[in-house]
Order: structure tokens, then C-alpha cells, then sequence
DNA sequence: TGCCAAATAGTTAACGTACACTATTTCGAT
DNA sequence: ATCGAAATAGTGTACGTTAACTATTTGGCA
């Protein structure tokens, strides 16, 4: 039984195309590019050899040739000490970067601060002014995010969000993953780690600075899960940041509800984990997002039991790849890319660290 | 503030080497690939120019010309319709290659049967006997694969495991999971979804053609982290492969042991899920291993509650792009790549079926 | 029919590297 | 000092594509 070769046997270029269609190479690549300037005839008979021959071009001496470079802007919010997340990205692009900076893609990274639209709409004019080759966003704000779309839209310039999505509008494609869903995840999770009477507690710190469309979502999905199971659900919501008054609250809702059994926290675990002694700890279970070092730690220690990795690394890798893709590969892109959802624990927390 | 633009001004190629050396591009090549002909003097002001300049060779020009293939050889069991597990394969191997055929990295994909090592043997003998450029192997049988490792040892070539290692050969790296840590996760989320004074059954379907060096790991992981807690841990393993048999053996144990709620099952998870009824699963959790399709719909229908993904696709094109990396970018490889360890339930599966 | 612009087709020079081939230099032996 | 082989350095072509440039053909109009 011969081995299964995977490689074809004998290239086909511009130059068996042009021999079978009976031109030269020069009208060959015109065609290809549709660069006009062939008659009808011979563009009929010069797709047909393609088609006949099975043409795929040669990306590299493609590349080596015209060496046109292409600049994706990426608009991501600006890593700041109490929204860490956002530095993890950096990572991703790198290594992303390694892979097609050859076929001369290059990013810019242009910072803004999350809570505040107008730095957010100084990059978009940035970006607008500019010109890029491709975007690759988060879409914080909305009308500015339209504003950015239509610009590019007849451009025909590849716009991709990552992170959070909105739908509905006319990017390319998204990368990151289904809020909801990894709320409903989250309380699958947890459903099986408490008793069958137990309460759940729904946590959050709320900061104006952060994206309350996605902690909807979760929220929503973990709703989803327990509608109709007659599971007491209870609410937390803090929006004031401070320590003391995060500890009282949590304190004052272990008190009054002796069969909380489980937390769910939409955003800002390692301050909701912070506000529990070890003692009261022993008695529930912990479920939250982000993979932040503080995060990582608060795991390691028992604090927390698991998180939900959103995996930044993982969305700026693929995404500038889909970039990639789309502008050398000329291949189709998805509307939407969905990363798995990763129960991340004690257990399994070494592997998720680096990537 | 001006965006971080990543592009390098101008390139440096060979041309700049060799006029900052003052000799040709001749010399520069030859140093280049250490290809001789070049006199002491010349070659250490071709080295000090290209660290000066800091030269990073045009990889698709280099391809460009010399059109040289490398075909590595993957040595990997037979799917079978009892362990279709290493179809999964495939689908990695191909993403793979889309990104590095245009390198010249072609496979050869050798299957044996898991079971027979006369099978093992043979295909052994043909990779020696062709010359493979690269080797990607699951060293299923020891001494075939010293055999093959010491042939290739001196020829310089690439050897790299995937699935299941052999620690302390010769091998430049592996990739895959750790089987033990994947045992420790199992028993620690499994800890998390019983009552504290559950039992717990390990069950395995043992048959000749499985990889045990893999499921006593798993196992050894899986005690480690009950030592010392005071579970009660019992042990079922069937070898007839019966379905009657496994059946009622399950049902012994369910009928002799009253507080057993959880199963960790090592290998076959499909056959003792098959085994239960209904009725008794509400009372246990189960865990196990593999995402093949079989399992996913006894995930889906709440036979089995938590499956560990052994990712075998991510294996397979992480493992190729290892290649790429070694052969084409002549990057330095780390002798072993543990990919993450997936806790994979319900509410996550679908993002997990096709990566 | 002849002329000329427009349309179409063909030619060629790179892109950066690899390597075979040719040219030059070095240096020991006479 | 001269010759010539060995050692070293330089040259040129090709890889497949791109795109500017040149050559040819077409066809409308006087």
C-alpha cells in the first residue's frame, strides 16, 4: 500500500496557463488580477486553462515580487492596573505576527481608554486619516464604531471585532467568544458543584469603564440555565470599588442566607474573592472570568474554584490570521469565529498560562 | 503619539551583507550556509557584517529557489471502527499543511495497526529504508522505535512524538498532553461534583490494542490526588470487551457499594456508559476521556458528564507547524509541548467539535 | 484604401536567494 | 622567476510572479 503523498506532483504556473491558453504570460496575469486589457475571447480561454489546469498561484513568489505591504490597525482598549486584561493580547499578536510579517503584514496598535468615547473616536479619525489595509477592533462605542464602518465599507477594507461583538453590522467577521453562552456554562458548572437546594449568589463590580453589553450577556445565559428550576438566585452588584464596602455586602448577604452554596461573578472576581475569609470559603463555590494573573493566583490558593478563559492570546493569534487569510490567501472569511469556552482550574490552570 | 508600527524600514538582505563585508554575494551565501570556500578573514567580516546589520534571511526568496521538499513521515495508528479516535488527526494534519505546503513541507502518513507490533515493524523499515526529512511518530512500541531513532539520530533528522512519550530517548520533542495531570484534573473536578463522603469507581475497558503506558498514567494522576483524603476508591475493569458482561459487572458494584457517585473512566468511557441505566446515572457523576463522536452524544444526552480532550487535532497541526519551525525557520524546538487539558461538558461541546 | 488611435498581446526586468559555474588570487614547487 | 593546482572570490541564471513597458493588432473614419 503506497504511502498517501500529500504533495502534487508537478506545480502549474502563469506559464502553463499561458501555454494552453495560447498567450503569453502578460495577458495571463491581467486576467488574474482583473487588471483588464484582454479581450473576451482570450479571458474566456485563459479561464478555462486555469480551470483545466488547476492553477493555485505561488504565494511566495507572489509576495517576493510585488512586495506590497499591508497595515491592519487594532484598536483595543489601553491596559491600564485595574483592567489588566487587555495587556494579554500583546502576546498573540506577536506570535501571529512572526507567522505573516513575511507576506508583509504589519499591525499598529492604537490604544483608548475604555471608558471614554472621546479618545476612542480621536483613533477612529486616526484610523480614517490614515488608511489602513484592515482593522481589527473592539467595538466599544457604537456610533463611532458605524461611523468607521461606513467609511470602509465602500473601500472594501476587511473591518473584524474581536472581543465583543455587536451584530447586525456590515464587518467582516468577529473572533472571540459567546458571552452568553459562557454563562450558561458557568451555571452548568456550578450547578454541579453544590447541593441540589443550594443558592446561588450573581456577583459584579460594575465600573463605568467596562463593556456591560458582554456582563449582560453572561448574566443571561446563566439565568438561561436555572429558569425553571426553582433555584434561589441572588443579586450583588457593587459600583463604588471600595474595599470595605465590598466586604460588608458580601458579609451581610452570607448572614442572611445560610444555603448560599455558590457565586457566580460577571466581572471583577479577584474583588468579590478578596472580600471572603477562608473560613466562609470552605462553604461555596466560585465561578468567574479572566485569566489575569491576580486571577491566576486567588485559583492557585483556593479563592477562587474556577474561571472562564476568554482567551486573549488565543483571539489576537487567530484574528490577525484571518487577515491574513483574507488579504494573501484571498480565502473566504466566516461572519463569526467563536473560541471554545475553557474551564480553567487548580488543576489545569499551568497549561493556560502561556497561550 | 505615533502608532507602534512593527515593519522594519528596509530589509536586509544578502546584497547589503556583502557590500558592508566588501565582497560579493558569493561569499555571504557560502557563509550563510556554512558551505566552505571561504577564507578565515572574509568569512568573520561577513559574520560581523551580518550581526551588524542584522540579517533575517528572506524565507520566500530562499524557498523560491531552491525548490527542496521535505516529506516528513507520520507514524500513527489505524483508525478503527473500535478506536476511531485517531481520525481526528486528520483534519490538524490538513489545516496544517495549508499553511506549509507553500514551504515544501509534505507528509507521508504511514498507518499500523496499534496492536501488532509486526505492523510497527514494517512501517519502521520502510521510513528507514526511504529517508524522511522528518519524522512525526507515536511510539507506540519501544524497541522499533529505539531502532528508528538511532538510524535517524546521526542523519541529524527531526523525530518528534505526539499522543504518548517515551521520556529520556533521543527524540528532539514531544507533543500532546500529560496523561497523569489529566488523571489529577479528572479527580480533582470530580471531587467537586460529589459529596464528601461519596465512593468512587475506576473503570476501564482494557483491551490488547490500547496504549496502557497512557492509562496507568492517567490512573497514577488520578490516586495521586485522592492519597491521603479518606476516599473510598474501587476498581472495575472488564477485558472480555462483552457488553454483558461489563453490564452486570457495573451493576455488582452498583448494587454492592450505595454511596458510589462518581466514575472516572480511563479508557472505553462509551462502553460503561452503555452499561448503566438511566435511572442509576441521576445518582452519579461521570468522567472520561476522548472527544470522539460516540461519546459526544452520550455527553449531549447526560450519560456522561465531563470528557477530557486529548485535542488530537491540535496535536497533529501544532505538531507539523513544530516542523516548520525546526526545517524552514530553523527555530529552536523545546523537547515537549503539553497542550492544555479541556474540561469539556454540554454546555461547552459544540465548541469543541471542530478544532 | 489608408491612417491612427485604441485595444490587446508580448516582453522584460526585477523581487532576494541558491548554487553552479567562471574568474581570480595565493602559494608551493621547480 | 615561473607555472599551475588549490583555494578563494565573483558572476549569472533561475525560481514564479508582477507590472511597467513595448509591440502588435483591430477597427473606425476620412
Amino acid at each position: 500500500m503506497p504511502p498517501l503523498k500529500t504533495s502534487s506532483n508537478k506545480s502549474i504556473g502563469i506559464k502553463e496557463i499561458a501555454e494552453r491558453a495560447n498567450v503569453s504570460i502578460g495577458p495571463v496575469d491581467k486576467v488574474l488580477h482583473n487588471r483588464g486589457g484582454v479581450s473576451k475571447a482570450t479571458r474566456e480561454r485563459i479561464l478555462q486553462a486555469i480551470k483545466d489546469l488547476g492553477y493555485t498561484p505561488n504565494i511566495l513568489a507572489s509576495r517576493l515580487k510585488s512586495s506590497r505591504d499591508y497595515t491592519i490597525a487594532v484598536l483595543i482598549p489601553e491596559a491600564t492596573e485595574i483592567i489588566p486584561f487587555w495587556l494579554a493580547h500583546n502576546t498573540g499578536f506577536e506570535e501571529a505576527l512572526k507567522e505573516v510579517s513575511p507576506f508583509g503584514i504589519n499591525i499598529s496598535i492604537l490604544t483608548f481608554e475604555q471608558n471614554n468615547e472621546a479618545s476612542f473616536k480621536l483613533r477612529v479619525d486616526e484610523v480614517l486619516h490614515d488608511g489602513y489595509d484592515g482593522i481589527f477592533m473592539v467595538p466599544v462605542f457604537y456610533d463611532e464604531t458605524i461611523r468607521l464602518l461606513q467609511h470602509y465599507k465602500d473601500l472594501n477594507v476587511p473591518v473584524i471585532f474581536f472581543d465583543s461583538n455587536i451584530p447586525g453590522l456590515s464587518n467582516l467577521s468577529f473572533i472571540g467568544n459567546n458571552s452568553k453562552d459562557s454563562g450558561y456554562l458557568a451555571a452548568n458548572l456550578l450547578d454541579y458543584t453544590i447541593s441540589k437546594k443550594g443558592d446561588i449568589l450573581i456577583a459584579s463590580i460594575e465600573r463605568k469603564e467596562d463593556n456591560h453589553i458582554q456582563f449582560s450577556a453572561r448574566e443571561e445565559g446563566f439565568l438561561t440555565y436555572f429558569k425553571n428550576t426553582g433555584r434561589r438566585i441572588l443579586r450583588f452588584t457593587d459600583n463604588t470599588g471600595n474595599e470595605q464596602t465590598i466586604s460588608k455586602g458580601i458579609s451581610a448577604i452570607f448572614n442572611d442566607n445560610p444555603h448560599l452554596e455558590g457565586i457566580f461573578v460577571v466581572n471583577g472576581i479577584d474583588k468579590i474573592a478578596a472580600a471572603v475569609t477562608p473560613a466562609q470559603k470552605c462553604n461555596y463555590r466560585m465561578i468567574g472570568y479572566d485569566l489575569i494573573e491576580k486571577n491566576i493566583q486567588l485559583l492557585k490558593n483556593g479563592a477562587i474554584d474556577f474561571l472562564i478563559s476568554q482567551q486573549p492570546q488565543k483571539q489576537a493569534y487567530q484574528g490577525i490570521k484571518l487577515f491574513y487569510d483574507y488579504l494573501i490567501l484571498k480565502k473566504p472569511i466566516a461572519p463569526s469565529y467563536y473560541l471554545p469556552l475553557d474551564i480553567v482550574m487548580k488543576a489545569n490552570i499551568d497549561y493556560y498560562r502561556f497561550l
